[in-house]
DNA sequence: CCATTTCACTAAATCGTTTTAGTAAATATT
DNA sequence: AATATTTACTAAAACGATTTAGTGAAATGG
């Protein structure tokens, strides 16, 4: 059951190598490669089961028609709904994505891109972490095309698709103020890379502009401490805090941590607290009562990045650097 | 910025390409090769930051030190938690694991068997789909080892690590009846693979024994409907059978479209009706009340399989086929 | 001191494609 | 009819590694 080759199949329609090559990829018309000679390659192809190497075609092309894709955490709804899209997008145009996390370690993050670079991927899309700038400069040298998703660098010039985050947690937080709320919290990580601070910022912005705006209502927590350690750190928060009556978190994980807090807590949703959380979940639908979000426009922003990689990787030299905001949805269900 | 390869260290060093691929394969010592060469080699190769052409290398050796992993649905937690330990494991021993989604559907199962056959990866873990039992049987001929987690095909001889599904729902129900509850329903798909009907058996047995089982309180739904049908159905079978006052079901998003049932049907639980789910999830331990679930044992599985995989790969002709069972954990919480 | 081994390397074939530069025969041009 | 062009292919050189079969020099043996 050994593994059959273009040369096989030369062998038996009588043709050179060549020729096969040339059907094979569909250029056997614009090489004049008469008709019938195009019928018979396609036949013992066919009959023999031909697959053509990808391997050895990367290595004469140097294309291995994939793409790297790094987010944070697959395992977070967020990302895996992503992943599932670009993959799909992705296998329209023929090109396979392989996809890691970085579990917000930059180490890693290096590693695998230098894993996915050797892999000889021609294009990444990266959630990059904090100091990966270098690392993402170092791609554009390479002539790599790079795109960033969910964040990034302010300063550096490399095309970008992200939420608008300051619009997301801005209308939000009016809307908490339009329902009698005066006493909002956020419960944020502590990460600062930009798509993080805007949202901080819409929530600052929005509360300053009716004049309420109090400044130990914030919480910032370590990505990386376990779970439980998230949940005690909250309850502190608001035992030390009672006069909350909002809360806004940041994220997806956050906003899970919240609940089980408010639970410790004993709070009554909506009726002692009012919820919004960045990042829609299965969790927040099925809660009781059901969650508030603001919902990220994944389609969107997985057919957006690929589109912008695809401009990239046909002309290298002559694309131009987008920076694309995609608005979210604010999703108002029970906890308000 | 051009790639650098064995040739450029060759030159550098004033080596041949063979002494270059020698030392870096760590073979320099093995060959003959005096120690002060094999240092100039590793130096010029240090300076250059050579980084092997794995697409090469496969082409030549036709190894490529990775791995396919094939699951029902990659943003199914279970499945996203089972990949990143395959993952993690993998990378162990520096292999790498192409992972893929079939969503149950059979025509898209073989396309990606196909597609990571082309990839040349070297070996295969499978949840496999109703139908794919001949395509494993292809892969087994063309001497590409296999292991099946999930579930199996009773007749093929295929290794496989599975957890034990039967004794899982069969001590769910015995806990159920301990409890009191005596009109017991199974909410389950109609897949007919063999860990679904081994949950099933588990829970009719557990239910003969006592002599309290009634065949018209089994749900059956398809697979493949959206998550709104299933919801429905699961209210249209529960206001027909009003008495039942507990429910088993067959896995995680069978439970989580129950919750959603229960909730307009304003069903109590536990004093209304006892819930437990097969394979645990966030919203299970985040729902009020908690949900009690069989869990699998993902980190047992993801070993195992990867090690009855690496065994197949190392001597393909001479290992033993083992099938695995791996018991799961009952998790009570609130919802009994 | 010549034959044999060992030592320290190297030449060249190979993996399976793609693609450029040909080539011989058929057809068109003048 | 002689030359130019077109048609329908093919030969062979890459791509970047691995590996087998050498090779010339030094070491050893008798």
């Amino acid at each position: 059951m050994k593994k059959i080759t273009i040369r096989d199949i030369a062998k038996q329609a009588e043709v050179s190598i060549s020729t096969v090559s040339f059907v094979i990829n569909g250029k056997g018309e614009k090489m004049a490669i008469s008709p019938a000679v195009i019928k018979k390659v396609q036949d013992v192809a066919q009959k023999l089961q031909y697959k053509p190497s990808m391997i050895a075609s990367s290595l004469r092309t140097g294309k291995t028609r994939s793409i790297g894709l790094i987010v944070e955490d697959i395992s977070n709804q967020f990302f895996a709904d992503l992943a599932r899209v670009i993959e799909d997008e992705a296998k329209n145009i023929n090109y396979r994505v392989f996809y890691c996390s970085t579990g917000d370690d930059n180490e890693r993050s290096e590693e695998l891109v230098q894993s996915l670079l050797q892999a000889n991927v021609e294009g990444f899309i990266i959630t990059p972490t904090r100091n990966l700038e270098k690392t993402i400069s170092q791609l554009l040298k390479l002539q790599k095309p790079v795109v960033l998703i969910d964040r990034y660098f302010a300063n550096q010039k490399v095309s970008h698709v992200v939420m608008d985050n300051y619009e997301g947690s801005y209308s939000a937080v009016k809307y908490l103020i339009s329902k009698g709320r005066k006493n909002i919290a956020v419960v944020n990580n502590k990460s600062g890379m930009v798509q993080m601070k805007l949202r901080e910022k819409g929530y600052v912005d929005a509360l300053k502009e009716e004049g309420i705006y109090n400044e130990n209502y914030t919480l910032l927590l370590d990505y990386h401490i376990n779970e439980q350690s998230r949940i005690d750190a909250i309850i502190d928060f608001f035992r030390q805090n009672p006069k909350i009556d909002a809360v806004l978190f940041s994220a997806n994980y956050l906003g899970l941590a919240g609940l089980q807090a408010f639970r410790t807590l004993e709070y009554r949703i909506p009726e002692d607290i009012s919820v919004i959380s960045f990042d829609d979940h299965d969790s927040f639908k099925l809660h009781t009562p059901t969650i508030s979000v603001i919902a990220q426009p994944i389609e969107d922003i997985a057919v957006k990045s690929i589109q912008l990689l695809m401009s990239q990787m046909s002309n290298f030299d002559d694309f131009k650097i987008e920076k694309v905001l995609k608005k979210g949805t604010l999703i108002i269900r029970e906890s308000i």
